[in-house]
DNA sequence: AATTTGTTTTGACAATCGTCGAATCAATGT
DNA sequence: ACATTGATTCGACGATTGTCAAAACAAATT
């Protein structure tokens, strides 16, 4: 059986992500680039459908793309934009296996948002 | 001297937050009021300067106000707008002292969010 | 090859968001 | 009282975003 990786392992935005303590003065706040990459991963857990995808498959192995639809209740070209959007991002990955796609979180993605946001120091 | 807290200390958004994991069956997402909640935690973090404004907050004590516009790069008009938001999910504090507002990291609240992202069991 | 089913892309729309100038409010000092 | 400086609110604007129907694409089956 063949099975194609949907988004690429090791794309442009799967580079470290920085971290809010211990990465300027307090006068003199995080670089543009650094905020913007932050940003743009917050961005991406920023919408209930999106949360909705993240907590079935923080509580499973893996879930066919043919039940976010359902379980969310957005239509299939919906669904399709943020499960796009997620996996833009290097949260998840998707694996095709004949007919179906099969979602995945990848756990070190979700570990490096949250040490993004430990506490200073 | 007189000292006035900007935002109450207990407002309504300061309900504790569901976590990701341990919600939902793989084929039934989260609520939809939790998945708006913790989305709307994360639309508060979903800007680059709101991200330079924390940034600036767990790098120091307290952050005078009159020190973000610059900082980050915005207006007054701007700097504010945003600093509103932050205090509105319960993240940030401000407290008057005299001239000066000075704002302060809500820990705890951070560390909600953090645990709202724990990887799933 | 033609059909069926699952998924993505395209195009369009309404709603939300970030931004700023101008006006307003708050506290202080003259 | 008045002027000054810090901070917020208001009103408006362009840009981004979430949504769906329709079209296109992908894999499997007949």
């Amino acid at each position: 059986m063949t099975t194609t990786t949907i988004s690429p392992i090791a794309p442009a935005n799967a580079r470290a992500l920085p971290v809010l303590n211990d990465c300027c003065t307090p006068t003199s706040a995080m670089s543009d680039g650094d905020a913007s990459l932050l940003a743009g991963m917050f961005k991406a857990l920023a919408d209930p459908a999106r949360v909705k995808i993240l907590s079935m498959l923080l509580n499973a192995d893996e879930v066919c793309a043919c039940d976010f639809s359902a379980s969310i209740g957005k239509t299939a070209a919906t669904t399709s934009h943020h499960l796009k959007l997620l996996r833009d991002v290097g949260l998840i990955t998707g694996d095709r296996r004949g007919t179906w796609i099969y979602y995945r979180v990848i756990p070190e993605r979700l570990a490096a948002i949250r040490d993004a946001l430990a506490l200073g120091q």
